[in-house]
DNA sequence: ATCCAGAAAGTTACCGGTATCAAACCTTGT
DNA sequence: ACAAGGTTTGATACCGGTAACTTTCTGGAT
């Protein structure tokens, strides 16, 4: 930046402020550093300026996993909305022990990011000190926590589990299986909210119709291998877990089980595959998309100084009622 | 960090030593900062090392999407290899605009990132002196390119469609149809190794066996209306594009096409999801976790000051054969 | 012509660390 | 006991910017 400055023959002050401030500088002397900048080939140093502005256009997104497709729209959302301001996303992948999130959130703290969305509800304490500590403003979004630990945009997954369990109870099916990821929060979260269903019901919990799975398509063969040898009353199986719906549709496929004749499928997230399987599978829609948007627009606010209305948002879901039930 | 050094009673520079080296300070000193260093629940300021010391732990990795699933495992592999040395990964969308990816480009330059993979191999002329000028380490893994910026480790588009189209001839297949997503850097790359095969199994090129189609399942769909329309005489059908086959494979079904009967298909991307339908899908397989892994290594080894033996490594494909050929 | 308010440009100090070199402190061999 | 040589620790400058304040220009109004 001195070499422009020299270059422009101005000081390094008003290099500054023609890059981030053009109209402060008059006309001439802003064609005059632009020109060196460019002749330079000057490119800016975001870490001095954070450094010295004690502000970050970084904003971190923390993901359980980036295998996962049903991310991407949460990406897509937070990314559409922060380009066109200026603000650079990172994502980081945390898997699903807090010890691992902890680690990324010490990081992102200790590159001092503007702001942090995390995927996960569940936190380690001393990962909740560190937000807390540092002032970072956080949203959480991949559930409605019961203590939030900044703001919030996300739906229930409680209640995203319970309605479609009613859906389900109300299509006239009598035996409704659950089927979770073995040691996954959300999982144990949406269990709940099947259970919420039942008890509504007034249908006993039969401990026969949970099922504990592992991830991937594999996880959905699982469950039908669980019901066919345990359970073998079931005519429904509520899948909680993204691709696991249609490994279920796979394996009922292979064991010449009719869908929704024999067993009805339905999943908890509408994946784009959904769609195109055969029979097509019904679904909750999430507001993924909006989800990001909303946190990213929920972040932006709280760093430019505006105080929030609503902390904590509500985004609802939608149940697509297609063939498989 | 002055709190710190003042609490231990000792100098700035004996803290940031306790805390990067450990080893060169002495057991006493060095119990007295870290206690200091809890009791004040200081943590580090990496924008301030960076700056200070010139260096960054930070990688950058620009991908064309997220949406797609085929990165994640290229992601993994980044990450296996850099999380237990220390350094962070921060990851970025960046489209098929080369104008979108410059942009990216230089907000990581202007961060200062210690090195940088890149997925595409196609870049603006401005994207590439900026990386040139700044000195950046820089990988490119999406494709071997004629002409690359720095090291490369990939595997290369033309080759393995190449590779592919002959062994769908070398099966019998007499009428091999090519369909690739449209505007597609790397799709344009594998209708060339498609050319090639063609061209060394001496058969004439028919402009009605190539098609274009738009992406997701949609796209599959596309190709085999195309087929069906304008090429019926094709006997197989070879997607250059992730989730493109499974669209075509679904699309038959709906048709009563039989698979490989009326017509084989054959997948660019060896996706999960190509195991688990029927009939499960013939596929090349890319070293998509390797690329991510060894492309990290490659970076490490330039910015840990190794110069390299290799810049550019190939790390080839498998062609896995399943039912639907 | 003079004065003055507001705009434009410059000065200085500091953001929070590390590189570099000098000073103080130990060992060890003779 | 002392010089030589290696280790620890400290002092100082600087990384590349911006905040906050000061100075210098402007262009009317008096």
């Amino acid at each position: 930046m001195r070499d422009v400055a020299e270059r422009a023959g101005v000081s390094r002050m008003t290099v500054s402020r023609a890059l981030n401030d053009p109209e402060s500088v008059k006309e001439g002397l802003r064609k005059r550093v632009l020109s060196a900048v460019y002749e330079l080939g000057y490119v800016h140093n975001h870490l001095a300026r954070s450094l010295s502005s004690r502000s970050s256009k970084v904003i971190g997104l923390v993901l359980p996993s980036l295998e996962n497709s049903i991310f991407a729209q949460t990406v897509k959302g937070v990314s559409d909305l922060l380009r066109p301001l200026g603000y650079h996303l990172m994502v980081t992948e945390c898997g699903n022990e807090p010890k691992d999130e902890e680690r990324v959130i010490a990081a992102f703290i200790a590159q001092r990011v503007g702001g942090l969305i995390l995927h996960g509800t569940h936190h380690s304490p001393v990962a909740v000190r560190m937000l807390q500590g540092s002032g970072t403003p956080v949203v959480e979004n991949g559930d409605i926590p019961a203590d939030p630990i900044d703001m919030v945009a996300s739906y229930s997954n409680r209640e995203a589990a319970r309605a479609m369990t009613l859906h389900l109870a109300r299509l006239g099916y009598q035996q409704i299986a659950f089927a979770a990821l073995a040691a996954n929060p959300r999982g144990a979260t949406r269990s709940l909210g099947y259970d919420d269903a039942l008890a509504e019901l007034g249908r006993p919990a039969d401990p026969r119709l949970k099922i504990e799975v592992s991830r991937g398509f594999a996880g959905g063969a699982e469950a039908i291998a669980h019901i066919a040898a345990i359970m073998p009353e079931a005519d429904a199986l509520f899948c909680a877990g993204d691709v696991m719906a249609v490994g279920a549709l796979f394996e009922c496929d292979r064991r010449g089980w009719k869908v929704p004749g024999r067993l009805a499928i339905a999943s908890f997230d509408d994946l784009e595959l959904m769609r195109h399987v055969s029979p097509a599978i019904t679904s909750l829609h999430l507001p993924r998309y909006e989800m990001g948007k909303r946190s990213a627009e929920m972040l932006l606010s709280r760093i430019e100084g505006r105080e929030l209305p609503v902390p904590v948002l509500d985004l609802g879901f939608e149940i697509v009622q297609r063939a498989s039930t």
